[in-house]
Formats: structure tokens, C-alpha cells, sequence
DNA sequence: TCCATATTTCTACAATATTCGAAATAGATC
DNA sequence: GATCTATTTCGAATATTGTAGAAATATGGA
């Protein structure tokens, strides 16, 4: 065993599975998206349901749902719960579509990726 | 709008939402790694069968989910239809990801996703 | 035309997921 | 302790998804 992080082991693979299936919702990708607007920070529930327009039972199971895949974490703050995006998890997610992609296949180009959101050509 | 990737609309996300729903299985992210490990050349749908042994009606309907996303695509060889990863929408799902966790949130650093399934410190 | 093979479409069922109102719990403050 | 607010848990209805056998379709060749 090296450093090197070894390939996704068959036995992984439901595991990622799942971590996809957290995200594969419209309600949840938005839950998401926010909290990763409001990073480091994170929200407090009612922020999100605020935000989101979502009842809060439906919220609540939703976030149940990314923490269990670690996608978010929470803290509690008195009587608030302050979510925010699971940047491990993220990582660890990022990195496997990535090494699939990119490295283990080279079905995809990496300088395709890296400059979305940015402006090509610079520096 | 200049030549910059816009940030993903709001009707977008339930596209993006699917995409990941695509994968979010395990047959189907065990298919889409499959098709990857073929990569360019794809397999033949029998080859997945045998490989995955999945039967062939459950197959065929977990490969039309994934064409429907545009994460493989297919093509007819005689009595055959060869399935390939769909390259263009996997980088587009690659840099929503990317987008979303590096560049416009700045959660996720991007040198800890680069060098997955590398060694680290090379070159 | 008829046959063989590859794959899909049809159909049905079981399992799982989404939604949300109502009730329960947790913490802060008086 | 009473009460207020924030959030979760419960319970149940509805919708969606995964699975796979059987039948249908498509292609190539005898």
C-alpha cells in the first residue's frame, strides 16, 4: 500500500453510488448549491427553508439525507442547527469522477475542466 | 455573455440532478466505469452482460437511462450495438462539480483533486 | 423466405423515495 | 415550570424506480 489512493474497490462502487444519489434530486442538488454559496459558514435550517421555500418536515428528511452521505455536516447552535457543505465528502466525490475520467480513462481532458466558471487564457 | 461558462441556471440544476441520478446507481456506475475502462472503443452490449451479468432487459433499460443523460452513447454495428461513455456530458458534469466546489465556492481545493489516482510529488 | 442471434420493448410487480401535515423533542428565556 | 421558537420524527399517501420474464424487433446470412 502506497500513498497512492488505489483504485475505487468493487465494493465501493454502491458506496459512491449512494454519494451521486444524494445529489440526484432537484430539492437536494438546490440544498447543495446553497450551502456551498454560503461556505464556510453554512445556514441554519430555517435559513434554508426560507431560502428554498420547502416545508420543513421535506427539508429536514432531505438533509438527513446529504449528512448521511457526508455531504453536509451540522452544529448545533442553541436551538438552530447550522448545516454546511461537507467538503471532505465533496472532495473524496470530485476526486473519484475524476480519476474515472480523467485519469483512469482519459475519457475526459482535464484543462477542460479546470477553466469552467473562469475566464480562459489567463495567467 | 462572454466566452466564460455562465453559472448554471436555475432550470439547469434539474437536468444536472438527472445526470447525477444516471449514476446514481450501482449497475448503472458499475456500466459507465465498464464503458470507461473500454474507452474509446466501448463495448458491445453483450460484453456488458457477460461482464456485469446483469439480464439483458434490465441492462437495456439501465443503458437507455444512461444514453438518455448523454453519458454513453451508441452505435450499430451490424447485429451489435456498441456502447461508449459519452465524453462530452461527463465533462460537463466534471466541471459543474468542479464549478461548483473549487471555483465559485472555493470549498474544495483543486490540487486535492488532481493528483487522485497519481503519485503525488511527481514531475 | 426462413433461421439464428442480438437487443429492445412490453408488462407487471416489488421496493424505494418523495412529500408534507401533525405531533414530538430540544433549547432558550421568563 | 411555562412557554416560545426551531427543528425533527412520525405516519401515511403518492410517485418513481429497479428488476426481469416473455414477446417483439432488427440484422445478417443460408
Amino acid at each position: 500500500m502506497s500513498d497512492v489512493k488505489a483504485q475505487a474497490g468493487t465494493e465501493d462502487i454502491a458506496r459512491y453510488a449512494d454519494m451521486f444519489a444524494a445529489i440526484a434530486t432537484e430539492p437536494r442538488l438546490r440544498i447543495l448549491r446553497l450551502l456551498l454559496s454560503a461556505h464556510p459558514d453554512g445556514l441554519v435550517a430555517g435559513e434554508i427553508q426560507a431560502e428554498l421555500d420547502i416545508p420543513a418536515s421535506t427539508l429536514s428528511h432531505h438533509l438527513e439525507k446529504l449528512r448521511h452521505e457526508g455531504l453536509v455536516t451540522v452544529r448545533r447552535e442553541g436551538t438552530f442547527l447550522r448545516y454546511a457543505a461537507g467538503t471532505e465528502t465533496l472532495r473524496t466525490l470530485l476526486g473519484f469522477l475524476y480519476a474515472e475520467c480523467c485519469t483512469r480513462s482519459g475519457a475526459v481532458d482535464p484543462k477542460e475542466i479546470a477553466w469552467v466558471g473562469r475566464a480562459p487564457n489567463r495567467r
